[in-house]
DNA sequence: TTGTATGCGTTATCAA
DNA sequence: TTGATAACGCATACAA
């Protein structure tokens, strides 16, 4: 007894609503091309047998599966957390569903996960960032999947992209720090191989410098992996120098954040023995104590636009077109000049 | 020129290599029972077109898809982040894939969500809790499809889990705060209906109020969504009664997190003018300021047990077993005695 | 408005 | 070791 019986099919509910297939298929795709009795008639075939369509199969007879990729280098953190919600939510008004994967920011894994997104049918692809292999882009392209890079604006790349110019980005906020009187720099960044965006917050520091007439070669960088910990450990590092930094920049607000508790640990006072400043303003970056200076990236308006320029593609077939958003400074409490020499 | 060629098929793969389907299929799912030489041949002609298997078609031949969908409340706040990370980890490392899909807390959103998933073709899912229709758990096991309930453990549940006691963890916590001689007490959470944690949580706390011989009724209550704003307004609303309470419990740490941003503005020391605790112990519990007293939970080591479990079942076909794992206090620098009647 | 028939890209059984 | 071939569950062009 209670065998498990077979999983029903289109076949089935037909049989039980003593319809063909094609009409329960209609009934469920087109309700209004079928009549108003036989649809009763289906859906009560449909609930009693419990039936749901057999999402394999519909892709494959439709080619299309309104299912819509994004990979992003991790769910640890709540860096792409925001973002990721609204261009969920928008695609949901349209019918379409996300699915996620993440990558641990290994390429390799994502060259995996983008391969396994599209055996599955995404329609299209989210992409963090422009670096990656180009064969990749190759593959994307004959399999007929767009894929807009996103957490990047860079006019010169040939993927399209939604999202804002981390170097630009950097460099204002960079030139504020500066303008306070701030001389001895330092930068705790992701590892910047693979990741555009890091580079380019990266150099966009330093070109900051340059143009206050300093040299970007003082600039102290360690590279590191992004987290809390990792952040912490960074800046100890950092502040050991003969000659520690009055400003410490950080790839992001993770790390700034772990690099403010290590200040604290330290007993270092933030803003007054020490300026640390962020990227991303996720809302780690206003609960921090103090809270923190950093980029403010329009994560909700970045995955509205890209979920918009996906479905708008996918529809019209018109290739995807760039959108660069502004990412500015926004300034809190962890940013002050540098200790007036007594 | 340039038109989009369609992508290549098994069949094309044959045909370039000059076998039959049969044995390119075999190529790629059992490589050692094919020649050397043949298998050269295929990877050869999978490589220059750029070959990659269709999911739906591969799921609807073999019946099974090697994925594991899971299904979160939210991806907002890092509360499930470690645990799906940890879930996902485990679960590649046995060649399973995860499918991650959010509800914004919504049974509705949920039931889709799960119909959605089960339609991809998952051959298993984890749930957060035990709260939902009984239907959905019919629909699941006429689909087939194991479902593992987790971050909650409830012996007396009918859906096996593989979690924590929600109620015995935050009666644990709460007896200690009582202990301290905390005798008006408030409670933050997010809204319980739907929503077994969170309901454990708070007749856990209620049973501790008991168990000191205070009444559970002077508990104040409030419920609101989860979020740092959300917390920080609770805890204002809180503070505003005649007898404010001296020891205010979240029913998480982001609400937590609110709540001490919040005492901080209203100029109130914590833990010297009020003791505030959260729980779940996520990554911002420690950073917060000052270090969060909370509720441990055991995450990656759940999201290994569930990943192993689901594997299991699914390989042995042996029913799904519950698993208790322990959560406890965590005891950092936001509990104190209530401030001495001078 | 409804039904028939075919194809979608794999896997797996059975022969060879 | 390899090749035919029959499912798998659904969508759709076409016919009725």
């Amino acid at each position: 007894m209670n065998s498990k019986r077979p999983t029903p099919t289109l076949n089935d509910v037909a049989t039980e609503a003593g319809v063909s297939t094609a009409t329960v298929s209609r009934c469920l795709n087109f309700p209004d091309r079928v009549s108003q009795r036989t649809r009763d008639k289906v859906m009560t075939a449909i609930n009693l047998l419990g039936y749901s369509p057999n999402f394999g199969a519909s892709a494959m007879a439709a080619r299309r599966t309104k299912t819509i990729g994004a990979i992003i280098p991790t769910m640890e953190n709540a860096i792409f957390a925001r973002g990721l919600q609204a261009f969920q939510e928008t695609l949901r008004g349209y019918g379409y569903t996300m699915l996620v994967a993440s990558t641990a920011y290994r390429a390799d894994i994502e060259e995996e996960q983008i391969r396994s997104l599209v055996a599955r049918g995404a329609d299209a692809l989210l992409l963090i960032g422009h670096d990656r292999d180009a064969q990749i882009y190759t593959f994307l392209e004959t399999q007929g999947v767009p894929a807009l890079v996103t957490w990047a604006f860079d006019p010169h790349a040939e993927q399209p992209s939604v999202g804002f110019d981390n170097h630009a980005a950097m460099r204002e906020m960079a030139a504020s720090v500066i303008a306070l009187g701030h001389e001895n720099l330092a930068l705790i960044t992701a590892r910047c191989a693979g990741n555009d965006r890091a580079r380019a917050r990266l150099v966009g520091l330093r070109a900051a410098m340059e143009a206050a007439g300093q040299d970007p070669e003082l600039l102290q960088v360690i590279q590191t992996t992004y987290g809390i910990e990792n952040g912490a450990a960074a800046f100890a590092e950092v502040m050991s120098a003969k000659k520690p930094p009055t400003a410490v920049f950080c790839g992001n607000d993770v790390l700034a954040v772990g690099a403010l508790r290590q200040a604290r640990e330290m007993g270092l006072s933030v803003p007054e023995d020490v300026s640390i400043i962020g990227f991303d303003d996720i809302e780690l970056a206003q609960v921090a104590y103090p809270p923190l200076t950093t980029v403010h990236v329009p994560h909700a308006e970045m995955g509205h636009r890209a979920a918009l320029a996906l479905i708008d593609t996918l529809q019209s077939g018109i290739p995807l077109q760039s959108i660069a958003l502004p990412a500015t400074p926004v300034f809190r409490k962890t940013l002050a000049g540098p200790k007036a020499v007594k």
